[in-house]
DNA sequence: TGGACAGATTGGTATGACCATTATACCATC
DNA sequence: GATGGTATAATGGTCATACCAATCTGTCCA
C-alpha cells in the first residue's frame, strides 16, 4: 500500500465551516444565542456573503444552528439535532469527556452489531466479501508497519462489508457513522490497537461465524466482543 | 396540547434541496453518475444558480452528492455516506420496502434503547422529567381526540427526556432520528398506536422501573418492549 | 391598553463577472 | 508506443452589488 493519501483541498466555505462548527461544539456559542448578522460574520473571517452562507447552510443541514429570515441566525442544540456526522468532531472537543464519548461509541456500536448479526442469521447472506476485507485487515496487521489510522480505515471496510451483508439500509446508515466516529476519535485507536492480533483473531472468528450463521452461537461473538470493549476502555483510563 | 403547529416556509432553495433529494432516493440519479451543470439545473428549477448552489450544498452536507471543482457534481451511495435525517424520507420512497425499513427501524431503536437503560441503571437519574413526559402522553390519549402525529409528538417527548437521563451526548444523537424517523414513517404510526391504551400501561412499566433501576428488572421492559414491537410489525404485516 | 404604522435589522434571492480545477484532445519528445 | 507538455473547454468556487421579504422595535394615536 502505498504511503501517499489524496491531498484534502478543502474549500474557503468548508474552512469557514470548520471554524464555526468547532466554535459553537466548543460552547463559544451557547444553544438559544443568535449568531452575528451574515454581514458581520463574513467581514470578521473575511470572505463574501456568499461564501459565508455556504458555510451556514451546511451547518443548518446538520442542526447545528437555524436560519430564519428578518430574525437571524440561532445556535441550536447539537445533543437534541446535531447530525450524526458531529460525532467525528465530538471527540476533539474539549467541553465532552472523551472517555465517556469512546465508552458510548463503543456501547452503541455493540448494540447495533448485534442486531446486524442477528439480522445475518436470518438471511444467511454471502460470507465472502467480509472474508475478503478481514483477510486485506490480516495482511495489513501482518506487515507490520501499518499505522493506526490505515488499520482503521481496514476496519471500517470490514464493517461496511458486514453492513452490505444485512442488506438493510437502515442499519449501515445507522451503523457507520458511528464506525467513523471510532475511527477518528483521537485517543481511541491507540487502545483498540494496543494489539492488533487480538482484533485479526476477533474477526477470524466472526469469519467462521459467517459461514454457518446461527443465533445459537450469537452469544460467544457478542461475548468476545464485550470483552474487547472493556478491555480497551481499561487501557483508555489507565492511560489517562 | 394546541392542536396548532408552525407553519412551515420553506425557502426556495429548500424546495430545490426536496425536489432534488426526492429524485436521488427514488434513484432517478444512480450512484457515479453526474447531476447536469449548475448552470442547467438552475435554468430548468427556474432558479438562480446561488439559490440552487445552496440546495446543493445542503444535499452535499447530507451526504447525497459530492461537488469537486471542474469535475461536476457526482451522486453518491446514501446507503453509505447518507446523514440518518434522511430515515425519515426513506419510508416514503418507493424504492424501499416501508415495512422492512419500519422493522429495521423498531430493531434499532430496540438496541438503543436497551443500551440507554443499562446506562440509566449505571447513573440512576431523576425520573420526574421522563414521568411527566409519560403522564402528558397518557392525557393525551385519555382525552381519545389525538391525531397519531399528536400522539407520536407527545411520545418523542418520552424518548427525548429518557434520553437526557441518560447523560450521554452520544445515546442522544443516535437514539433520537431513529425515533423522529418512526414518529414520520407514513404506515407506521397506525400499527404503533392501534391500541393506544397499550402503549401508556408501556410507559407506566417504564416510569416505574425508572423510580428504582436495576439491571435485574431490565428484561422484563425489554421483552414488553420486543413483544409491542413484533405486534406492530403483525398488524403491518397484515394491513399490505 | 392596545393597535396601527414606520423604520431598521437581517436573512433570501437575483445578476453578472471572474477565478480555480478538471477533463479532453492534440502535439512534441524520447 | 509511451510519456510528458500544452491549449482549450467545461464546471464548480468565489466575489461584488443590489434588491426583496420577513422580523423586530419603537413610536404614536385612539
Amino acid at each position: 500500500m502505498s504511503p501517499l493519501r489524496p491531498v484534502s483541498r478543502a474549500t474557503t466555505a468548508q474552512a469557514c465551516a470548520h471554524q464555526l462548527r468547532t466554535a459553537i461544539l466548543e460552547g463559544a456559542y451557547h444553544p438559544g444565542v443568535r449568531l452575528p448578522p451574515e454581514r458581520t460574520l463574513a467581514t470578521e473571517l473575511g470572505v463574501t456573503r456568499v461564501t459565508l452562507r455556504t458555510a451556514l447552510t451546511e451547518l443548518a443541514a446538520q442542526g447545528l444552528v437555524e436560519q430564519v429570515q428578518g430574525r437571524g441566525t440561532t445556535v441550536l442544540d447539537f445533543r437534541r439535532s446535531g447530525s450524526l456526522d458531529l460525532l467525528a468532531d465530538l471527540g476533539r472537543v474539549s467541553t465532552e469527556d472523551p472517555i465517556a464519548v469512546a465508552r458510548d461509541l463503543l456501547a452503541v456500536r455493540r448494540a447495533l452489531a448485534t442486531t446486524a448479526l442477528e439480522r445475518i442469521a436470518a438471511v444467511h447472506p454471502d460470507p465472502r466479501p467480509v472474508a475478503a476485507a478481514a483477510a486485506d485487515f490480516a495482511a495489513l496487521v501482518e506487515t507490520g508497519g501499518a499505522s493506526h489510522p490505515q488499520l482503521a480505515q481496514a476496519d471500517l471496510a470490514i464493517v461496511a462489508a458486514l453492513l452490505d451483508a444485512t442488506g438493510s439500509t437502515v442499519l449501515s446508515m445507522c451503523l457507520r457513522p458511528v464506525a467513523h466516529a471510532l475511527a477518528v476519535h483521537p485517543t481511541l485507536l491507540g487502545a483498540i490497537y494496543r494489539e492488533p492480533a487480538a482484533n485479526v483473531l476477533g474477526w477470524a472468528a466472526l469469519v467462521s461465524w459467517l459461514h454457518a450463521p446461527s443465533t445459537d452461537h450469537l452469544p460467544q461473538i457478542l461475548q468476545l466482543l464485550r470483552q474487547r470493549d472493556t478491555a480497551t476502555l481499561a487501557a483508555l483510563e489507565a492511560s489517562r
